[in-house]
Parts: structure tokens; sequence; C-alpha cells
DNA sequence: CTTTGTGCAAAGGCTTTGCATGCTT
DNA sequence: AAGCATGCAAAGCCTTTGCACAAAG
């Protein structure tokens, strides 16, 4: 007898952790935001995707933000409007000075205060330490 | 005829920036906001405000609010869930160590960073200056 | 007396969720 | 073949706004 049956054997193995599968969806909405070099909130990221034709669900952009963000690849803020803007985790990072009346930006570097994030952090026993800081101010124009 | 008719004078002065007027409403949640040291948002002052007997309509704990910021006398910033909170505008001032995964917050004092701040925006010929710092990680429980 | 503030409820905007279908593994 | 990912639309939540009434100046 030809035996054609398959023995089942257990296919459902707990799955710790899986990675996220690589869809389409999911590479545009990563590439988007690694392309940005500032903040972009979800729905920015949806109208971009829709003009570049690699068009994506408004839901599944959320989905895929909160995931990356959940996933440690990705820093999420609200705007002062309640918006929430997202940023690629790259290595390279800095900091915004932006004028509180013409709203002129500055970038800055800031060795010292990545330092002295890490060493606080450190201190409460925090560890994967991210970290957002923004000043505000009057430029000498205004 | 005894001229009973009350002469019509321009009433409608353009005022310019007339204060305030001073509701037991806006004092109510004005010095909720002061006698809270750190953020508070717009839902914990109106449920404050009614445990304490002071109830205030949500809709005017919103616009008093509103109006503070405006004025100057309150600061401003959005929760990681999106709620808008306020703080008294008041010369202490520290921030937080956030656990992503727990919630757990630490509060921080950072006379460095406060310094730093100062110093650089005064560099690029910035006034006034203001900043906002978040740290973020995962907690030694975590 | 005029104008501003308040309450209530409805509307608005951003984000999340349910469900059927498509695509990845 | 099995299960996660996606889309669409509906629901949720926080916040703002319209309108009639009350209070302040």
């Amino acid at each position: 007898m030809t035996d054609t049956g398959t023995p089942r054997m257990e296919t459902t193995m707990t799955s710790t952790d899986s990675a996220p599968r690589r869809t389409r969806q999911r590479t545009a909405v990563t590439s988007a935001l690694r392309e940005s070099d500032s903040f972009r909130t979800a729905q920015e990221i949806h109208d971009l995707l829709r003009q570049h034709g690699h068009a994506v669900g408004l839901a599944t952009v959320y989905r895929t933000l909160q995931t990356l963000v959940e996933a440690g690849e990705a820093d999420v803020l609200r705007t002062a409007d309640g918006q929430a803007s997202y940023r690629s985790c790259s290595p390279e990072h800095h900091h915004h000075l932006v004028c509180r009346h013409c709203g002129r930006t500055v970038e800055l570097a800031a060795p010292d205060v990545e330092r002295w994030a890490q060493a606080v952090a450190a201190e409460h026993g925090f560890a994967e330490v991210g970290h957002h800081l923004e000043l505000t101010g009057r430029c000498a124009t205004c």
C-alpha cells in the first residue's frame, strides 16, 4: 500500500517571535520612513506612498508603523496638534532647535546629551535607550 | 414730552486685548493646574475638580487650558497615547524616563542638559529658550 | 446693559479594530 | 496548505464647536 498519508506533526510551533512577513506594503512604508530624514506622520507617509505610486491602505500604514515602534525600529512622538510622528531609528541622530516665531530650524549634534541619556538610563536600570529632545526659542532675526 | 430715551452712544470699544474674566471655573482650573507639580491631562483636571466638589464642564476645562497656553501661562505637550498634557509654567522643570513596555516612569532632574540647551541656543542666536526631552527604554523589570 | 464664559450635546479628526480576502512562507 | 497581512469601513477616543443661558464688568 502506497502510503500517501502524511503523518500529522505539530505544525503549529509556538512561534516565539516570528519576524514580520516581507510584503510590498511593509517594504514601502519602511523605506519611505528611512528616506525621510525627519519625523513623518502616518498620513504623510500614506500620501507620500500614493504620490510615488506605491499606494498602501491607511490602516496598514498605521499598523506597520506601530509594529516598527514595538520592534524598536522606529521612534514615535506626538505633534502639537495630536498627530503621531514616526522616525526611523537610525544610528545617525540629531536634534532640532526651532524658532517659535518664524519656524527656522537648526540641526544639532549633541554627543554630550547622548552620553548623558545613556548614563542616566543605565543608572536606573533601563536598557535599549532612545530619546527625543527639541529646543525652542526665538531666533536672532525675530 | 418726557424724553425717556437713552442717547445711543458707541459702546462697542474695540477691546484690543481684554484680560479674561474672573470666574469660579477659571480659578478652579488654574489652581488645580498650579497645585499639580507635573503634567496633567485635561480630563485629569476635570476629574480632579469633580472630586474636590468644584465641578466644571469638560469643554470649559479644555477652553481654559487653551487660553492659558495662548497667554503663555501654561505649557502643553502630547502624551504617547495622544492626550494633551498641561503644566503650569513654573520655573521647576524636569524630564521623564519612560519604559516602553510597562510604562514605568522615572522623573529626572537634568541641570547639565538645561545648561547645554541654553549654551547651544545662545550660540545660534536664539533667546527665550525652552526645551522638551524624554528618554525611553526598557526597564530592569521588563 | 453688553460682552464674555459656561454647559450640553453634536460634530470633527486621528487612530484602531472587525472581517473577508490575498499573499507570503 | 496555513496563517499573517491587507483593505475597507465602522467604531473609538480625545478635542473642538454651536447655541442658549448665566455671570462678570
